[in-house]
DNA sequence: TGATTAAATCGAACCGGTTCGATTGAGCCC
DNA sequence: GGGCTCAATCGAACCGGTTCGATTTAATCA
């Protein structure tokens, strides 16, 4: 509990210059610079993380708000940006708003008073209010994930577009004419620009989508559940479903297995995401994937590289959109 | 930005009643109150939680610590107590030391620097350094999952010497007896535990272990793979196989899968701890698995008891165990 | 009505750092 | 030797709250 006083104190100098010394040695003399670390030494002065950061107005700390810190996606950028933030003497606090956009403001809220050094946010809120207060907020902040219109910021995240289109062309090629999609919340642009990708690829085949295929499946795992109970109880059964995300897929499978549906033999599943220990899921289902170590090392760089630099803050925002992985299993049959 | 002088101008009153009309109101005249209130709403007065802890020298945050957010396990503990704390005005933050030592201790140090409510802590060094460490921090902590001898905080967790001797039984029961069992690491008190429960309760039944059938799988993926295979090379192979995590049991499950063996046909498997998506892997392993959202709720409430009562700081520490529940699945024939 | 006491409010010191303008002193040049 | 510059160091104000002893105000009682 030394503070810098004592430090002072001992070396026989003023507080100014301990602190000094310690934020620029090079303005201070060999000589003081050496009685300073003697008397830090032998009082085992340690600085106060949150004096500084009230006197500086800003903190070493990187705030990371997502929906889901369970869910390995985040799990792996999370890994990323912490190491690289560590390597830069930087400290990263984790917060799960577990999906719910009035909780995740009040936790962007609670880290700008903690006067984080910088955000990586995966933003579920899209009302006016919450990007109004995004803008307004005046520290590096990089958004991944969802690409939310009218938040001017960096961006990093997937080609989604291209997900969905890349297992929509797999299946065509297989023979599957009739196609179920599980959607996610339509405010979501992940899930519309995976379920665009989706149509227009349909479209382009010259294949139509039955209406009664599309369904919601809100990327949750209750929702999902539901709405593949939905596809399945129809008279005109698909004969290949694409979960728009892990949650929903895993739930189809769920669904039809509790029901007797062998897959692929009765129908086809593809999905967008990985998951965890999707080795030893029986069948292996064929899948798009985000590099999310890339992913995260561009979000930890591109944070760095804004809190570090004075001139990064002010850089015009910029989009990094990485393409995503096609991954066979064996839960697609050809027709 | 507006501070509490200017909320202290604006109502015509000095800056120590706005500060005791913000923590006592009851002291404050309903005047003054009706003023002060007025004030603050006319300036957007929000008071800076970072000045608040360095005069207080105490924050709002409480402090949670475990080797992998990304672990239900954890991740159901972690939401337990984040619903608590914020009913409580307490925030929740997350750290991930990913396992290893010394970046666990770092991390602790951060937030005792932080100065931090209290800590929830699911310690995963062990060696005397540490422990001094812990001792010596004058803040209500709250351990969890891993038993440390040594640390003297209260401990949440459950009986991992049932949960290994029921899975044990039940494999007795079915008629097997070359039943291989792959451990954690030695130092972790839920590895040696449930390693007990497997050998008294052979060693009960009369039955001997071979001692190749005991394996070091580390809790981790790539030892649990190794331990796994060195296990089904053997020319005499077990008939079931005990994981003493779910790691190591999913990794085993994947070996097996991989040489061509069937699970449960050939060979029986059996694992302690849950596992996200445990329904759609195919066998259903049958499991032990603990009552997370209790353990939670534990956790959260001893530890809000020991911040918000003077007297809860003083109590002696106290030991929680819960009782693990078997959880049958279709992973283990009859021999 | 004056003394006594409790309630309400205030001022100043404090938490532990940072920052910046002012001061001191050594070195250099003419 | 006087004037000038630059490096080293210092003092004081500041960041934005809390706390506690002191002071003022209001209420109670003899």
């Amino acid at each position: 509990m030394a503070t810098i006083r004592d430090v002072a104190k001992l070396a026989d100098v003023s507080v100014s210059t301990v602190s000094l010394a310690l934020s620029n040695p090079a303005r201070v003399s060999q000589k003081t610079l050496e009685k300073i670390r003697q008397a830090i030494a032998a009082v085992g002065f340690v600085a106060d993380p949150l004096a500084q950061s009230l006197a500086r107005g800003r903190s070493r700390m990187i705030g990371f708000v997502v929906g889901n810190v369970g869910n390995p996606f985040f799990g792996d950028i999370r890994r990323e940006l912490e190491n690289y933030a560590l390597d830069h003497q930087h400290f990263v606090v984790v917060t799960d708003s577990s999906g719910k956009t009035d909780r995740e403001r009040a936790m962007v809220e609670h880290l700008i008073g903690l006067k984080t050094a910088g955000l990586a946010l995966a933003p579920s809120g899209y009302d006016q209010d919450y990007l109004d207060f995004i803008a307004g907020l005046n520290v590096p902040i990089v958004c991944f994930d969802q690409k939310v219109a009218g938040i001017e910021r960096d961006f990093v995240g997937s080609d989604n577009y291209l997900a969905g289109a890349m297992l929509t062309e797999h299946l065509l090629q297989l023979g599957h004419r009739r196609i179920a999609f599980i959607t996610g919340p339509s405010h979501m642009h992940t899930a519309t620009e995976r379920y665009r990708g989706f149509a227009e690829t349909m479209a382009n085949a010259g294949v139509e989508v039955n209406p009664n295929f599309v369904v919601d499946g809100q990327f949750t795992r209750t929702a999902g559940y539901e709405a593949a109970m939905r596809l399945l109880i129809q008279p005109e059964r698909p004969t290949a479903i694409l979960g728009a995300n892990n949650t929903v897929a895993l739930s189809t499978l769920q669904a039809m297995q509790e029901l007797g549906f062998r897959c692929p033999e009765d129908i086809s599943l593809a999905m967008i995401d990985n998951v965890q220990w999707s080795s030893v899921i029986t069948p292996r289902i064929t899948m798009v994937v985000q590099d999310t170590l890339a992913l995260g090392g561009i979000i930890a760089r591109r944070l760095m590289h804004r809190i570090s630099n004075p001139q990064g803050a002010v850089e015009p925002p910029q989009d990094f959109v990485l393409t995503p992985k096609f991954v066979p299993g064996n839960s697609c049959r050809r027709l």
